[in-house]
RNA sequence: CGGAGUAUAGCGCAGCCUGGUAGCGCACUCGUCUGGGGGGCGAGUGGUCGUGGGUUCAAAUCCCGCUACUCCGACCA
């Protein structure tokens, strides 16, 4: 007999299985510091196996790391109009240094001459010093990155989608000319959506956002947009060229060639934690987590079936040679990582455990398997087919693992991307019509289809509809890069238009 | 910050209307039988019922305030 673990299914109620996966999964909890969560170790697993990868990549397109202060001095974002309007509604700051007690109670004492605001990004301050490091053309390009905390007071927070505290990336950059600034942060955004296919196994779009939903203070915010299982669109990385504006405000100024003071180009660019957001609502399902085999930090897991006593000490053994005769296998250039979970608990328990989790592989060894030399292979993405569970000889699973793990991975992605493909509407020609699909207020999957999803269609390139977009709950996720460059109508204002977008729901 | 709802054991809930000294399922502990799709049986551990006040002989229950959380909106990665 079958039993529920997650108390709803995605088709019964979108928002609370997202969050009943979190916890079934274990990867986090709400924190008693209101908005915030505790990554707990399987989501930071998941979070560092991003990092390692992303950070890789980073690195190989000519970026360095390192560390700018969490305050950033109040004066520093006046000195950029557009972000600091922005930004406002949403900082956290430090006003007092120390405490003291009043009347038995405890009250901030020691008021800032400048309060410091807790980086909700770092423009300001990374432009600061950047403005110290140049001084020729010769001292560019600047290639930063680094790997930090940032605090946005969010009024409604989301478990790793929307958390007053979230960790990330952000990349910053500096350049002597718009053309090569303007490249950089296409590259950049290339790296996200490579990054994204491979190593998450979620497809996305790519694009530029439109004028009015620009990052404050860019020239340009380019974007990759996922489509999730119930059909909304996740910004799931950004990268902007920020043209002169903070090098302006922030004085990075160096001399050319020809001996002309010139300001520099910027760029910046980010993915966060939201990504593991991502992660859950395009691969789990309602058993749970589905952890995609590059970002899992435990490919495999070996469960020992150790309820019969006097073979404890041979199930161990060769549970143990299992897993040394992994070690020397490998998944796309990196040792494969394996688990052997030898906890004092219920081997059926653990199973299920790892399955909610979304560990890719499961392996059960017992008695049986000894004598038989074989293991018990249960393969998560195979949940809900007979294959689930299969016993495979010990050799045959050990040679086979890697392309095991490779079938996950492409498994997964093909049915991220089937999904996306099957749910943009091209179809939809005009006004009444696109009015009539997005008509169902409520976003919910009717069997494993999403009720309401992407339509790819034609914008008139007005920037004043921000409210007919809002009255109908949607956006303009992005101007994607592909324009087909026909004629046709746009679907807001009834206008012709060539530019072809995406309008969806989103979170 | 606006609208709605919730708050009782680690988690999910009942009890409240009609006040009388705390209950169920899962989890956890011990024993036992099981054993590779989420066990069975038996015995246990665990709660000043979110918080402050009021009414009463008596409050989880009735009244007032506060806080937190969840969902919907606005805002955002």
């Amino acid at each position: 007999m079958k039993q529920m673990t997650l108390q709803k299914t995605r088709e019964q109620n979108y928002p609370e299985w997202y969050q009943n996966v979190i916890t079934v999964a274990d990867m986090a909890e709400n924190s008693s510091s209101p908005g915030c969560m505790v990554i707990k170790p399987w989501g930071y697993g998941i979070w560092e196996r991003m990092q390692r990868v992303l950070d890789d990549m980073i690195k190989e397109t000519g970026h360095d790391n390192c560390y700018f202060p969490l305050f950033i001095p109040l004066s520093f974002f006046q000195k950029e109009a557009d972000h600091v309007e922005g930004f406002a509604k949403e900082m956290a700051i430090v006003t007092h240094s120390r405490l003291k007690s009043v009347d038995g109670k405890l009250t901030p004492d020691g008021q800032l001459e400048e309060p410091l605001i807790i980086r909700p990004t770092s423009e300001t301050i990374i432009a600061d010093s950047f403005s110290k490091w140049v001084k020729s053309y010769r001292d560019l390009p600047v290639m930063m990155n680094q790997w930090a905390n940032v605090v946005r007071w969010e009024m409604r927070p989301r478990l790793f989608l929307r958390t007053r505290e979230f960790l990330w990336q952000e990349g910053h950059t500096a350049h002597a000319t718009y053309d090569e600034a303007e490249k950089e942060a296409q590259t950049m955004l290339q790296v996200y959506a490579t990054f994204a296919r491979e190593a998450l196994a979620v497809p996305v779009l790519t694009g530029k956002k439109p004028e009015f939903d620009k990052f404050p203070g860019a020239v340009d915010t380019y974007c990759i947009e996922a489509m999730m299982q119930d059909g909304k669109s996740l910004q799931a990385g950004t990268s902007h060229f920020l043209g002169q504006n903070f090098a302006k405000s922030a004085n990075i100024k160096f001399q050319s060639s020809q001996g002309t003071q010139e300001y520099a180009y910027t760029t910046s660019w980010g993915v966060t934690t939201r990504l593991i957001g991502a992660l859950i609502m395009t691969h789990g399902d309602d058993e749970g987590m589905v952890v995609p085999p590059v970002v899992a930090p435990h490919q495999i897991v070996i469960v020992p079936l150790l309820k019969d006593k006097s073979k404890i000490d041979a199930v161990m053994s060769y549970a143990q040679k299992l897993k040394s005769a992994l070690s020397s296998a490998s998944f796309k250039g990196e040792r494969v990582r394996v688990k052997l979970d030898d906890r004092q608990k219920e081997s059926v328990d653990k199973m299920w455990e790892w399955t909610r989790k979304g560990a890719p592989l499961v392996i059960e060894v017992g008695p049986r398997d000894i004598e038989n030399n074989a293991l018990m292979v249960r393969d998560r993405t195979k949940i809900n087919l007979k294959e689930w569970k299969e016993i495979v000889p010990f050799d045959d699973f050990v040679s086979s693992v890697t392309e095991r793990l490779a079938t996950i991975q492409n498994t997964l992605l093909k049915q991220a991307e089937d999904r996306l493909n099957k749910n943009i509407r091209n179809d939809i020609k005009t006004p009444g019509e696109f009015e009539k699909y997005f008509s169902n207020s409520n976003v919910f999957i009717e069997g494993d289809k999403p009720s309401v999803a992407f339509v790819r269609g034609k914008w008139s390139g007005d920037n004043d509809i921000a409210e007919k977009l809002k009255s109908m709950k949607i956006n303009i996720r992005c101007i994607p890069f592909d324009q087909s460059g026909t004629q046709g109508t746009c679907l807001i204002t009834g206008k012709p238009a060539t530019v072809d977008v995406i309008y969806a729901r989103s979170y």
